[in-house]
DNA sequence: TTGAAAGCGCTAACAT
DNA sequence: ATGTTAGCGCTTTCAA
């Protein structure tokens, strides 16, 4: 039988009350009976029932994550990091793998909002932000991940995106690369303002865009990302004017467009130099090793814990917020031709 | 504000009760009453509230996980299939990253136990099985993930990890090889399953392991699996005796040890063929593709999550089970010598 | 077919 | 410093 606090108070001759104020380190009680008190709990092994406790003071000391793919290491880093944070303060998190489907997601949110969490953190998969608006009405504190949307205020934190293109593409500028080609991706966000810094890196050496060297894929996640990666470069490879440098998106694109640069009898760095976002876990390792930015994906789940826990114990409305963390070069041989030019 | 069932009650001149039974779909409610109760349902949006049909019921509706490590595919791919499976049933996942750290785990458990989750799921990092004991006072149905204890009788869902040995080493003896080597893991059943069946496997085709064709990495875990196997490979390199393929405990360690091999000047596979275990992602792109066995880890999830369900609902204690999942072989050039012999 | 009463385990406000 | 009363939102049992 599992212990309840009526339990101890019968067994020391106390009223439940003397025994849930011991429990929560309420400071009227007795030296004496306190250590009475505390004796008998963890004789018995005491926990006190969440439900009961949820019931009456409104939290329930969950939080809610809600993500596109949990294989994906970039979303599993920065629930495993979630993790980690919200454990130190006894939340505990429920977590969801949406599958990057929209309909889904929207579901896991309704069920989480249902169980009352006490923030939520979405890494949403949505187009728009429709089905978003309606976890303000449940008062429920809510944080975007990686993705935000333009006609939704919302909290935030996420990799500042427009560092990451100028990020690369500078490196490809100055590893000698006058003819710099981009594979983005989809109409979201995070494509957006890695166009967005490509673009400005470019204007800022004077350099352009050449007509045909900005290639979009599909619509399709990371996931597919090699295969639609491939058939990207393919099209950039048939151009009239070559690129010598290209920055992909993320990662899997760009082990595909390294693919489809091997398949054309071409070589990595030294006819086109390669450079995706993501730092894949050993990217060491592969045929030509990735320069990839890196997202600093765990300080995002950590920024993202300690602000949705603020959140949640903050009894007043706070004003909205965005963290964009800074993304950093990680430099590996698929770009390294310094010397040529 | 959240609507109640008393909300709803008095908007419609009806007792808590009436409503309470639509919305467990009871059977001896008036086909109309019932319709104006749905719709009014509806229009406010009504959700029940856990914490309070938990308190009745003792039922949560939700699973616990826990994984040492939530970057490392093998348990990302798990989580994530239990994640989608028991969603269906509608219930709620607890997901905790324990960091491989035995204490930590500990802490996580006693977690899930006091949030009365109706069944644990355990990917388990500690040495022995004495923690795991005190699960089984709180009654809550538990299942081992992947790695089983000797002294400690459980439900367990994870690959059969003899099968796993004897698929690579058969495989590497049929493309050739005649001494072969295995890098083993610590003391724990997954590595000694795999020993067992490399061992197995050489003497149903009458070899044995030469001396010193064993070599053991440290008790560290998956993470750090290249470093320890690029070091195990070098041990294997100064053998007077040099393997001719070596079957590897995971994929980090055959990767590291790939890279010892290159370092030392030899080539994969015509010098030495490799073979891994885990089947990363993106192996494909790898300097040689690795063979790799795949432990189906979508598959263990699956069953886990199903029998996870079935335990939770089950009124009277279910005997343990077992399921061993089937694992397979992917081939890749870091094997493929066929033809050589 | 509907509803009244009781209570799950706990906390908040107010005595004493 | 300790206890009494009330009630969180719901389900269970039993009566009407």
């Amino acid at each position: 039988m599992v212990a309840r606090l009526k339990d101890i108070a019968q067994d020391l001759g106390l009223s439940v009350v003397t025994i849930s104020k011991v429990l929560r380190n309420h400071p009227d009680i007795g030296e004496a009976t306190r250590n009475r008190v505390l004796k008998r709990m963890k004789e018995l092994n005491y926990q006190p029932n969440f439900a009961a406790r949820s019931l009456i003071t409104g939290r329930t000391w969950t939080i809610g994550l809600v993500v596109p793919d949990l294989l994906h290491p970039f979303f599993a880093q920065i629930a495993k990091a979630i993790s980690l944070e919200v454990r130190k303060k006894g939340y505990s998190l429920f977590i969801s793998s949406s599958d990057e489907d929209p309909a889904l997601e929207q579901q896991e949110i309704a069920q989480l909002t249902a169980r009352r969490v006490d923030a939520l953190l979405i890494a949403s998969s949505q187009l728009t932000a429709e089905s978003l608006r309606q976890i303000e009405e449940h008062k429920i504190p809510c944080i975007l991940l990686d993705r935000q949307f333009r006609d939704f205020e919302s909290n935030f934190v996420g990799v500042d995106d427009q560092a990451v293109g100028e990020l690369a593409t500078t490196h490809l500028a100055e590893q000698g690369c006058r003819r710099i080609a981009h594979i983005r991706g989809p109409e979201v966000s995070t494509a957006l303002g890695r166009l967005d810094g490509y673009k400005q890196a470019l204007a800022s050496r004077r350099l352009a865009a050449l007509a045909g060297h900005i290639i979009s894929i599909g619509p399709s996640g990371d996931h597919t990302g090699d295969k639609a990666g491939y058939a990207a470069a393919v099209k950039l490879l048939a151009n009239k004017t070559r690129p010598d440098g290209i920055f992909c998106f993320n990662d899997p694109i760009a082990l595909g467009a390294m693919r489809a640069i091997f398949d054309a009898g071409l070589r990595v760095p030294e006819d086109i130099a390669v450079v995706g976002c993501g730092n894949l876990s050993y990217s060491d390792f592969l045929r030509v090793p990735l320069t990839s930015v890196d997202q600093n994906s765990k300080m995002i789940g950590k920024i993202a814990a300690t602000q949705a826990m603020k959140l949640a114990e903050s009894k007043t409305p706070v004003p909205l917020k965005k963290a964009l963390v800074a993304p950093h070069l990680v430099v590996r041989a698929s770009s390294l031709r310094a010397g040529q030019s």
